[in-house]
DNA sequence: GCCCGTAATTGGACTAAGTCCATTGTAGGA
DNA sequence: TCCTACAATGGACTTAGTCCAATTACGGGC
């Protein structure tokens, strides 16, 4: 993730503590955090930070591509560090645990032309449901 | 839609002007409304219709699976009438545009055992993203 | 090492989407 | 027709996120 900070410099990313505690975040553990979340555990290392400074820096982090904005929790969107190798979620109807996967097949190539209407399509999102063994043993 | 209203109604739904109107909301236009949009759409036939019971009444239609919650746009839930028939959604990244699309392919058979991680997977929702012809053109 | 312009941060008010609940109303079976 | 269990109401509340004017501070140039 250090990379990761170096590709920001690399761009003309200002850079402050703010932003580096918030990548420090999202590198810590793989989860996939919510921007509370990551509001939580940023202000546990940096604890002046503001939940507006975590909201703008997330979303820069997405339109730079570095992280991704996913939306399979239907309350709040979350953030998903992983954005370098393309894969898919596996999330527990139940409890909401969430997994990355990497299925086979290429989903973009199962489109046809003719159900495309003239897009230009570029990216696709998968998310599996299911229930997971944790909940299925419960 | 009437369809509908029978198979509510044989399941034990006590009928309302209320739950009417919603149905007849979402059966008439085939677009993926948010809550809010049924509500005024459904204030327009009936106005003293309130939103708690528009939300209600979503809600319940969800869990009997006769309309689908779909979480394209990251603001607010969508409400697909269209069921029945298994789609997948193909959504413009500039104005929010959603359309129904049938993909070749069966995207549940292209996760292996090995990613599943003990889940029973009972479900996939795949979401294309791209530009439309309309905002290409702009 | 210090200055300064520009970019980033702050926090609090605001909006949007959705939920909750006590009260009132009503569908439909007896 | 009456009764009761289910449904509707609306207003307060919660949660997620955005906005903005004022303040702060990074880091390039000297």
């Amino acid at each position: 993730m250090s990379d990761l900070l170096e590709r920001l410099r690399g761009r003309g990313w200002r850079m402050t503590a703010q932003r580096r505690v918030v990548a420090e975040v999202l590198d810590g553990d793989h989860v996939h955090l919510t921007a509370d979340e990551v509001h939580i555990r940023a202000v546990a290392k940096l604890p002046e930070i503001s939940r507006a400074t975590v909201y703008n820096t997330l979303g820069e982090l997405v339109s730079l591509g570095e992280v991704l904005e996913v939306a399979t929790d239907k309350r709040a969107k979350r953030y998903d560090p992983n954005a370098h190798r393309p894969h898919h979620h596996l999330v527990c109807a139940r409890c909401g645990t969430i997994r990355d996967v990497h299925p086979g097949g290429n989903p973009l190539a199962d489109l046809p032309d003719s159900e495309r209407f003239g897009f230009t399509v570029s990216d696709v999102e998968v998310t599996y449901r299911g229930v997971c063994p944790t909940c299925a043993a419960a």
